[in-house]
DNA sequence: TTGATTTTTGGAATCATTCTAAAAAGATGG
DNA sequence: CCATCTTTTTAGAATGATTCCAAAAATCAA
């Protein structure tokens, strides 16, 4: 399966537009987190990855999730210390991490609660960034 | 300065409570944590213990503030990939990390807000905890 | 005190991630 | 297409916060 064509324009122009360069791996990369929006780790990105690209090094997978972050097209996850997970959901939401499973799930976050978010804080302080994540137990843990 | 009577009392109820034991390490870590609420890493908590307690090893440090976590405490907090800091601020709150001093702010977290933010999820999950941070320009980045 | 259990300790080990420096690939201007 | 300049990829080494280890010390209960 090969990236859109919509996918594959919007990659290219946010990699120019940041000054950087589009490559195979870039966008293979990139394929494998629309393929399967279930929060890899690097390591199963590269894992995702090998299958199409066996030569591709971890290095090149790690350097490709930070361009694509860096570049506004995904958004790296963390939580506890656990290793970073990458998500190309850029719609505002937040994060249920599932302690029976490890499972983590997108949970839509409507705008008048984004709103009512940022209004906690007191003069003075800018928010560039909210994060907000839930941790217990989820949905129903043996299927999908 | 020493453990004021009250969380002298606080700090062996909990362990005793989580079958463990009251000790100096103990008593000193979370003394140096109640000292100052600025949300320092292991690593500086280390340093400050070991200006009371020279002979502490950063092993024990370690220990004692995932001691201090289990037993309910103090609350240990992570952002992206930084080394997690900790703080003994046990009402509910927010953080906000503040990009250009690096420095960490809580944050008070009304309750009306809290339970606006349990309502985002779904049917089926269920929140043990919520963490909200905000990264961003904080207050006066010279001073205090 | 004695013995059982927990804690402390220094150093080694872990492991996700970053760094390094050389080779490869992509872009640019003729 | 060619020469050149810049960016990217790559394998392996290095990093750094944290955890593990096994022995010594401290605490607890009787």
């Amino acid at each position: 399966m090969n990236l859109s064509e919509h996918a594959s324009k919007a990659l290219s122009q946010a990699l120019v537009r940041s000054g950087m360069r589009s490559t195979r791996q870039r966008e293979q990369v990139f394929q494998v987190l629309l393929n399967r929006r279930d929060h890899p780790t690097a390591d199963e990105v590269y894992a995702r990855t090998r299958m199409e690209m066996p030569t591709i090094s971890l290095a090149t997978v790690y350097n490709c999730l930070e361009t694509l972050v860096e570049c506004g097209l995904v958004r790296q996850v963390n939580w506890e210390r656990e290793p970073s997970r990458y998500c190309p959901n850029l719609a505002p939401h937040a994060h249920f991490h599932c302690v029976e499973t490890g499972r983590v799930y997108d949970i839509d976050l409507p705008s008048d609660i984004m709103k009512s978010l940022t209004g906690v804080l007191p003069e003075g302080f800018d928010a560039e960034t909210v994060e907000l994540s839930f941790r217990g137990k989820g949905k129903c843990p043996p299927s999908g």
